[in-house]
RNA sequence: GGCCCCAUCGUCUAACGGUUAGGACACUACCCUUUCAAGGUAGACAUACGGGUUCGAAUCCCGUUGGGGUCACCA
């Protein structure tokens, strides 16, 4: 049988570096094994649902470049993946389980539920869930009450007894006793099913041999085993993998962290930078490589290598690692065209007739490549290629204002240069310094304030031969004028 | 609170009974240097605690503590 992996994602928000995390190693691992990776759509909860949230998911594995063998796009010979239109069969099943009697109509109403809790809660029980006053309700009488037209929900009907003992490939054995189980609600009362009896379903009926899936549903995983006994099918193997921390090591959510995968494309990081970052969180490579491909994981995954303490996203790494993208992992050529089309999607450029991707945007590519962590640095940072509107910084200013004679000199030899190529200009200021007794850096930071309006920039050469001789010197005179 | 999971530098991690506990991010110096970076070198920083088992424990067992999760007609 081959390998079939999914994630399972809610279309209730941005697309969320959690799901970026789970497909990851779906993915991987799926493709490890010459298998399929799935996407299924849970969209049950119909308040919860959020315009476009599902094309966001889709975009979002597009962008992370992690295709699905099958999905609500590409479908497949298991379609519908969007689960709300398989609640029919979802309904189908339930009454299965209740036709065999693994499974029970139930009229109580929120309210009511409300108040159990509450008194279980002042009573001190253990047991704090439902107590299961409709379970020994006669069918017959049951069915009687749903025909008038009551409203009622199907309840599982788990075992009070005994232990349910969820087999984790990470963890091993882990066993919870059945009288601390719930008789969970497996179709609500507005017809659509729960999470536990779709996923669970849909799982079976889509083939799933490896259910990946955040460790928060370790915990309900005995029922979901309860679940399949009910219908007499095979387990699929069960792997929880550990958690993704936001700041204090606090579950990762909008308030301790930035959860949404747009956002980090926005910041500029790469996709290839991201997924490699989510790769080392809980997993490394087996020579301690940190930089690695999703063809490199597919090669070295096991998961004997995945280790189970939460990982705790830490931006600044992040930003580090999109770094050594950006310096040894992409071509220039590549760079340029990347950071071009970022810069255009993000409606960032400054002067769309002059920021082009030509030679002169390469020029400055170059420059900037070690000088820049991520895309959304590069404008703040090369603004004065693109534009003589340009401010002086404070300490640019001072400069100019201690060095008009260097800057008039400069103005004046400058201009009977050949060209501005960098070995031109480098031999010029070397002869310059020296005749007149000075420090090179003391030529250098009149002009690069003049030229820059700044103290800090790349290197001169580079830089006035990609801004050539004309503006520099239009500069140098502007600067003298100030 | 009940139940469940987890526990190595601030952070991500290596070590699968024997290492001066290694690497990376961040941090601090220094080098390189026309500034800023990048790069290089160095430094500081960890096995939560207490019992066992063993000739020998970060590693195995138990307990404690701590952290997290979960207890929905949400997933």
């Amino acid at each position: 049988m081959s390998t079939r992996t999914r994630i399972a994602p809610s279309p209730t928000g941005d697309p969320h570096v959690g799901t970026a995390y789970q497909a990851l190693f779906n993915y991987v691992f799926a493709h490890q094994n010459g298998g399929q990776f799935i996407v299924r759509i849970e969209d049950t909860d119909r308040n919860r649902l959020v315009e476009g949230a599902l094309e966001g998911i889709l975009d979002m594995l597009e962008w992370l470049n992690l295709p699905p063998h099958e999905s609500p796009t590409v479908g497949g010979p298991h379609a519908p993946y969007i689960q709300s239109e398989r609640a029919e069969k979802h309904r189908q099943y339930a009454q299965q389980l209740v036709d065999a009697g693994k499974a029970y109509l139930s009229f109580e109403t929120p309210e009511e539920l409300e108040e159990m809790r509450a008194a279980a809660a002042a009573r001190g029980d253990e047991y704090g869930g439902y107590d299961r006053r409709y379970r020994t309700l006669d069918p017959l009488e049951a069915q009687k009450r749903a025909d008038a037209g009551e409203s009622y929900v199907v309840r599982l009907k788990v075992p009070l007894e005994g232990e349910t003992v969820v087999q984790d490939l990470l963890r091993g054995a882990v066993t919870f006793k059945n009288s601390e189980l719930d008789d969970k609600i497996l179709l609500k009362s507005d017809g659509f099913p729960t999470y536990h009896l779709a996923a669970m379903c849909d799982d079976f009926d889509m083939g799933i041999t490896h259910v990946i899936r955040a460790e928060e549903w370790l915990v309900s995983t005995p029922i979901h085993i309860q679940i399949y006994r009910a219908f007499g099918w095979p387990e699929p193997q069960w792997i929880h993998t550990p958690w993704l921390l936001g700041d204090g090591g606090k579950k990762l959510s909008k308030r301790t962290g930035d959860v949404s995968v747009k956002s980090y494309r926005a910041k500029g990081v790469l996709p290839e930078a991201l997924l490699n970052y989510l790769g080392m969180m809980g997993w490394s490579m087996p020579d301690g490589r940190e930089l690695f491909s999703v063809q490199d994981m597919e090669e070295h995954f096991s998961w004997e290598r995945v280790s189970l303490g939460g990982s705790i996203f830490d931006f600044a790494k992040l930003k580090w690692l999109n770094g050594k993208y950006i310096r040894e992992v992409l071509s220039l050529e590549e760079l340029a065209s990347r950071l071009h089309a970022y810069l255009l999607e993000n409606s960032l450029l400054e002067n769309g007739e002059t920021l082009e991707l030509n030679t002169t945007f390469r020029q400055v590519v170059k420059m900037l490549t070690p000088r820049m962590d991520l895309f959304s640095e590069f404008m703040a940072k090369t603004h004065y290629f693109w534009s003589e509107d340009f401010e002086y910084t404070e300490k640019a200013r001072g400069v100019l204002e201690s060095s008009r004679e260097v800057l008039s000199d400069l103005l004046e030899r400058l201009s009977t240069l050949e060209n501005f190529s960098p070995e031109v200009t480098h031999d010029f200021f070397q002869a310059y310094a020296l005749e007149k007794g000075i420090k090179l850096g003391k030529v250098m930071s009149p002009l690069r304030a003049a030229v820059a309006g700044t103290l800090e920039s790349p290197e001169m050469g580079p830089m006035l031969e990609a801004l050539g001789k004309e503006k520099v010197l239009a500069r140098v005179r502007r600067a003298l004028e100030f």
